[in-house]
DNA sequence: ACTAATCCCGACCATTCCGGTCGGATATAG
DNA sequence: CTATATCCGACCGGAATGGTCGGGATTAGT
């Protein structure tokens, strides 16, 4: 259970775009440089989020990207759905309808409330986070963080 | 975002041992042909499970494999762990210390807690589900079930 | 003892996926 | 005109992994 490294690589972009906002269109070398990261395959994750709408680019000299929102307007979970796809641990358990293919023994399979409801649990965590929560380089949010997760695991394994 | 097939047909393996718990053991060849999986790669997934002590197996004719513990016993996590190893959404996140690979830039690294929340809620709703709830074919409890998961969906996207 | 059924286990194959590269087209600032 | 960018498709290599094969060990039934 894993998420690709496009999607680790994404959200380091999203966040140094963050750091950049609102200093106008930073360089995708720029970025590759700071996050230590092949520029090249940046293009890609770039152009990505470009077309999701997340991201504008601006080309030519002096240009590159820029976010398209605040950071706090940006949910991980469109993050990761424009870099990854649609949340689904499971094919038959999509976030997109489109994308989601029946099981085709849907009579024995009970097994699907399990897949749908860890994509729940998944796609809940990542809606509950903005990209501001990630930007600042290190402030007392993170022990803030910590501690809820904290809070939060002990809740369920007492559960 | 995914599991790999291994823990889907993993699952499905378990959950027909749920569904033949207490009449002894099950051979493969008997839920190869029940799931429609290939009978050769089941053997490499029961073997998992049997180091990790989910099912017992008996060798020599009408031997199989059974479950170690009655399902209601048997946490979907555990089952997960067994198959795909420890819980990791990212590298950097993992369940198990021994497997966690510190980020190398952890200065700059405010990411992580992104990861973490994640792993927490994968964890959580891994934990909350035992064997017992997926063997049933059809009941009431797939209709609750579903009711459930609604509302918790429900719960996350106007939080 | 013989046989059939079954787990056990290592070696192996094939393919898909994906991180990553390259080269060139296009656009823009200076 | 040149330097700097994005843009975009083609391509590559390696790792992961789904899956197979064959043979050995073990046991139940006869």
């Amino acid at each position: 259970m894993s998420f690709s490294t496009k999607g680790e690589y994404g959200v380091r972009l999203m966040v140094q775009l963050g750091r950049h906002f609102g200093t106008g269109p930073a360089s995708l070398a720029e970025i590759a440089a700071e996050e230590d990261l092949p520029r090249a395959y940046l293009e890609q994750l770039a152009m990505g989020l470009r077309d999701a709408g997340l991201v504008v680019s601006t080309r030519g000299a002096h240009g590159g990207y820029e976010l398209g929102r605040p950071p706090s307007d940006i949910r991980m979970s469109e993050v990761l759905r424009a870099l990854e796809g649609p949340i689904a641990p499971m094919i038959c358990a999509s976030d997109d309808p489109e994308h989601a293919t029946l099981c085709d023994r849907a009579s024995n399979c009970t097994v699907n409330i399990l897949w749908v409801r860890v994509r729940d649990a998944i796609a809940g965590a990542l809606e509950g986070m903005t990209l501001a929560d990630l930007v600042p380089l290190r402030l007392p949010i993170d022990l803030e963080a910590a501690d809820t997760a904290r809070t939060l695991q002990g809740a369920l394994t007492t559960s």
